[in-house]
DNA sequence: AATTTCCTACTGGTTTTCCGGTAGATGCGC
DNA sequence: GCGCATCTACCGGAAAACCAGTAGGAAATT
């Protein structure tokens, strides 16, 4: 597979970026391309036959989600780090490209010698962040400080048993309480979360950390 | 608010590892315990009167779950900074204390050099790991490579929709569809996902990052 | 050309949720 | 002791979801 060189594969639609990545790390000790492309679908053709340690993977592609493609990319190579390049630098994005997999998170505008260090870092099995990332990671989230509702214990109970896919039914001989109970309780966790229904009330619980 | 030594706080319910804590820190230079606490209604008391720097903060309390701190103390005192301790190391658990806004994430079995370093990044505004948890987060997940139902287009479509809490028929009109074309994509999606409901379907789909 | 997948649409029936109330018992804080 | 929040329980009815099938046409793949 890899031999002392780190095997570098790249995929980013822009090609002033993807020419830009290439000859610097190209010109960098111990690292080389192994394969440059412009598509997820190329970069998965590639997969599939050739191995790589490390992926830069853009994540505005035109053809893929970044999250479909690094879920793509972990299953059909799951020893290939990958390192998330986005111009954007949503909390959100990144919390969900680590969910998938990814070793890290670099913006487009990070310099010459970063990039090269968090190379190194993720093919030493390490999360690893350009700087400006880290800064926005550590502030606090508008989404994080979003208004929780404040749920009662009992309320907090019965939301993970509705998410658990049990009716109200189930819940109340779970409980041995009377299904008018769990019906009351389920009646005030969707005016809590002012959602018109289970779905949209676990969609909410589950991103707020509540599961 | 801080002056220029780091004000920090620790809440954590073992007097060993608080004693270990305070001592270590009081004797760093730069550095000084503004208050230790032993549960999260004593921490949460000190934040209403008082400041922290860094907030010190074991997710295994026995009278609050770390998320829910975390999410407390970020609104009672937005810019302390929330340094997770813990002795378990999910990664599900480290996103989610990020999610709610921390800083950070140490194991306890974290040396004191590294906490140190930690403490002083966190400081700085970063987002900052021990050496142990950079490694686990860089590890595929298994939840990461749980197979993700492959979803047709429509499918992920309507998905988005039902999670927004749109109803069949909601639907049905804003696609120009039949109710009945509706409900057999619903049905095939609770029957790829393996749910018996919306529920559990929702919170299984954010979970794997599809929204 | 043949096969598979996807999208569309339907029948008919059962279960569950959703909505709008009301209301007694308990425990906690002021 | 009084108020407030919580937990419990109930009614009746409308709306929506859930289940088990069938089926034709379009599009992509082989």
């Amino acid at each position: 597979m890899s031999g002392n060189t780190i095997q570098i594969a790249i995929v980013d639609d822009h090609p002033l970026i993807l020419e830009g990545l290439q000859k610097l790390l190209d010109n960098t000790p111990g690292m080389e391309i192994a394969g440059c492309f412009s598509t997820a679908a190329e970069c998965l053709d590639f997969l599939r036959t050739s191995y790589a340690d490390i992926l830069l993977l853009d994540i505005g592609l035109p053809d893929a989600s970044g999250l479909d493609l690094c879920r793509d990319v972990k299953t059909l190579s799951p020893s290939t780090r990958i390192l998330a390049l986005s111009n954007h630098s949503e909390r959100s994005m990144i919390l969900q490209m680590l969910q998938q997999g990814a070793s890290g998170y670099l913006l487009k505008n990070v310099a010459a010698d970063e990039l090269v260090r968090c190379i190194r870092e993720a093919h030493e099995g390490l999360l690893t962040f350009s700087k400006a990332i880290r800064e926005i990671m550590a502030k606090p989230s508008a989404s994080a400080l979003r208004e929780t509702p404040q749920l009662t214990r009992r309320e907090k109970e019965i939301l993970l048993l509705i998410a658990d896919g049990k009716t109200t039914a189930d819940i109340a001989s779970f409980l041995h309480l009377s299904p008018l109970t769990i019906e009351t309780h389920r009646k005030n966790l969707l005016q809590k979360f002012g959602t018109p229904n289970v779905a949209a009330m676990i969609k909410l619980a589950v991103q707020l950390g509540l599961m």
